[in-house]
DNA sequence: AATCTAAACGCAACAATGTTGCATTATAAT
DNA sequence: ATTATAATGCAACATTGTTGCGTTTAGATT
């Protein structure tokens, strides 16, 4: 996605095209997988905390991007495909870690998981995996 | 589970059996549900912080606890089942929180979920579902 | 192109969470 | 009872996340 369609991106879901924004999906576009904060926060450099803190929320909040892991403090965000917008973040597939490499990437699953709770109701469900990815085996 | 059996559970693990453990382990048996870091806090209360989370630590490497669900930096523990030990902790449920009452529980699901990964080697799979309960609905 | 306004930013200060080292105390074996 | 080791409490520190506020920027309007 180039500089012209993430600036649409951000206005039409009412943020601004700002230096930050770009700058921070960019990277994540090039990392390939899920970026920890404390990656971003190197590779943003030198921000401040706290905007980056606040640029993370805002493009979260409005269905951009999502929490892929978390673990030991440590959060993982990675972009979010179409079916996520300004109102919800719908996401089926599921996220891995790698215990070699500490990737964390999504994994689209061949079988949607069925889950029957009686008298529950399910808003979301998220499928955290780890284990050793196919370039570390 | 009475006061001698936790005696002998936590010395069969290589744990002494300290006022803390045996404390805490009474508490979240008690609870009904997984309890978060902040409430096991409060109950538990005039203890160290560091003392706690160092307790806490040592029955989750023990197999005797395990982190039920974790988010916005809260981490909730439930007690294990008879499947874990000091080797390894082998969980095959899901976890529930509410949005409503904001209770964390562990939950047996009826299909056991396959995932094929093609050339990944998986270890651990956690399923968090979020909604509302039996008792909220 | 200049003006204007809400959004975003940077900084300071704070709060919460988690970690390490070390002296003291408790557990449980001898 | 004595003793060795594990656990505890305290201080100090590191990391992570939040709030308020004055300044700057995006982008709409003139
Ligand atoms: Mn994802
Ligand atoms: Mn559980
Ligand atoms: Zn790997
Ligand atoms: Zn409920």
């Amino acid at each position: 996605m180039d500089s012209v369609q993430l600036k649409e991106l951000l206005r039409k879901r009412n943020l601004k095209a700002t230096h930050t924004r770009l700058s921070l999906l960019n990277k994540m576009h090039a990392y390939g997988s899920a970026m920890s904060h404390s990656v971003i926060q190197k590779q943003m450099q030198p921000i401040d905390r706290v905007t980056l803190y606040r640029t993370i929320e805002s493009l979260h909040e409005k269905g951009i991007i999502h929490k892929a892991f978390q673990e030991n403090n440590e959060t993982f965000y990675a972009i979010c495909g179409s079916s996520c917008n300004t109102q919800a973040h719908k996401h089926d597939h599921a996220h891995f870690k790698c215990l070699k490499c500490n990737t964390v990437s999504c994994q689209e699953l061949d079988e949607t998981l069925k889950i029957s709770l009686p008298n529950y109701e399910i808003n979301k469900v998220s499928i955290h995996i780890e284990g050793i990815c196919d370039l570390c085996h």
